[in-house]
RNA sequence: GUGGGUGUAGCUCAGCUGGUUAGAGCACCUGGUUGUGGCCCAGGAGGCCGUGGGUUCAAGUCCCAUCACUCACCCCA
């Protein structure tokens, strides 16, 4: 009987060293922009009560039906491993008053989500995203620097075949009109709806735009716009926010069925997607959600936001990393060398030098092989005869070039040479 | 939850219509240099051929089941 190893879960990762680096230039690379942009970062709880998710993604959403991580905790309490960002953060925005504090709040974040569904290229049960949320501003300016924050960004990371899909979904007259409009309008041809939009059609008309099959875009083709149904306010805004994104050459594609598929949002949506990934292609998504903060329990207060899916970023980004490289090795031949290694090792450490040494009592040629595969630039060698004359040898990996220096000037040497 | 594909060395894979000790490249270790890396050369280690059952004189190869991984549907980042 062999023991079978434990796995990790199905859907989950681990990041190892030869990939964390490509997720450390990510992170920084997401982190300056947002400070650029004077965004400050907030970080919530990895679990909630499960009410949040239920009062703000919505019952219905496929998120809360069937994706969330909910369980029942020794206490009794119904809580749920945060299946996506907004809600957590809109709550603690509730909770810690800040939108007393300042009457606009730019927060980004960086975090672990999860949802259990089928994993596949691009999707993940416990995956990253980055985002933003800003309350308390609803005019357009604020919808378009947020889109230009998650653009420059992957601007830098100089991401290609990128497509900003543009929508407004107006404002809560607008979509109640607009949903019996749409209701009476798909009646007459309900049994020929696919099982899914049927289920729609009682729950979340809205998302029977974002059928998939061709007869029933060609159906709603003929059928009532969302756009015909904007308040004259609706219409201002979102023209707003298109020339405002046209003044600063930010391109982008009207797509008047882009409904997103979570409940809380109003008016502005969009979202980017990729040509170089498979059925997972979003890597973006976002948009406004002016009612949420009261829906919660506070004031009434805008919102608007979006969240990239990191793992996305990063199938997209093919640029290869440049690893980490050491900078000095240090062998030590013998007893008492290899003692004395372990001093120099520290004080070249201690300023800030990349320094290694061969824990593994190894031979000098290995150890020259394991220098060279750290990519270190100078070894410093001290064997019996530096010893006896209180030397040490250096190295130079890249000419081969060796010379002697004094055992006690090592520091002052080594910080002398080109350690790039 | 549904469908497809794939499981052979640490990694990437070969192994033809079933046939004898299961291979390659890369990586790893040792040696070629009494204390000197990369390149090169020589050698070495490393495989319940995912798992269980079946067919057969004979199974990595065929059949069934099961598990895992993967892609896709649904939906989303």
């Amino acid at each position: 009987m062999s023991k079978e190893p434990i796995r990790s879960i199905k859907g989950t990762q681990d990041i190892l060293p030869d990939q964390s680096s490509r997720w450390q230039t990510l992170e920084s690379t997401i982190r300056n922009t947002m400070h650029t942009y004077d965004y400050f970062e907030i970080r919530t709880p990895a679990f909630e009560n499960t009410s949040l998710f239920l009062h703000s993604v919505g019952e219905e959403s496929d998120i809360v039906s069937k994706e969330m991580y909910t369980w029942i905790d020794q206490g009794g309490e119904n809580l749920t491993l945060k299946p996506e960002l907004t809600a957590p953060v809109t709550r603690a925005f509730i909770q810690n008053n800040l939108g007393g504090l300042n009457p606009i709040n730019k927060l980004y974040y960086i975090d672990s989500l999860f949802r259990r569904e089928r994993p596949q290229k691009g999707r993940y049960r416990q995956f990253h995203q980055f985002g933003v949320e800003v309350f308390g501003s609803e005019f357009p300016e604020i919808d378009v620097e947020v889109i230009s924050l998650a653009m420059s960004i992957f601007n830098t990371l100089e991401l290609e075949g990128l497509t900003l899909e543009l929508n407004s979904i107006g404002s809560e007259d607008c979509r109640n009109n607009f949903r019996t409009a749409i209701k009476e309008y798909l009646k007459p041809n309900f049994d020929k709806l696919s099982e899914t939009s049927q289920k729609r059609f009682k729950r979340n008309p809205l998302r029977i735009l974002d059928t998939k099959s061709l007869e029933e875009k060609t159906l709603l083709k003929d059928g009532p716009q969302i756009s015909d149904y904007w308040t004259s306010d609706d219409k201002d805004h979102f023209n707003e926010v298109c020339e405002l994104l046209d003044k600063i050459n930010i391109k982008f594609e009207l797509s008047p069925n882009l409904v997103r598929g979570l409940d809380y949002y109003t008016r502005t949506t969009f979202e980017v997607t990729s040509n170089l990934l498979g059925a997972q292609n979003a890597i973006c998504g976002g948009g406004r959600y002016d009612g949420l903060v009261e829906q919660l329990g506070g004031k009434p207060t805008p919102g608007i936001g979006f969240a990239a899916g990191m793992e996305r970023l990063l199938l997209v980004n093919q640029k290869s990393d440049e690893t980490i490289k050491s900078q000095i090795y240090v062998i030590g031949l013998g007893d008492s060398a290899r003692s004395l290694i372990i001093n120099i090792a520290l004080e070249l450490r201690q300023n800030n030098i990349r320094t290694s040494f061969d824990l593994l009592r190894r031979s000098i040629k290995s150890q020259m092989r394991d220098a060279n595969k750290l990519g270190a630039k100078y070894v410093i060698i001290i064997g019996e005869e530096e010893l006896a004359k209180n030397i040490a040898t250096i190295k130079n990996l890249s000419n081969s070039d060796q010379e002697q220096i004094p055992l006690d000037s090592i520091l002052s040497h080594i910080k002398s040479l080109p350690l790039k």
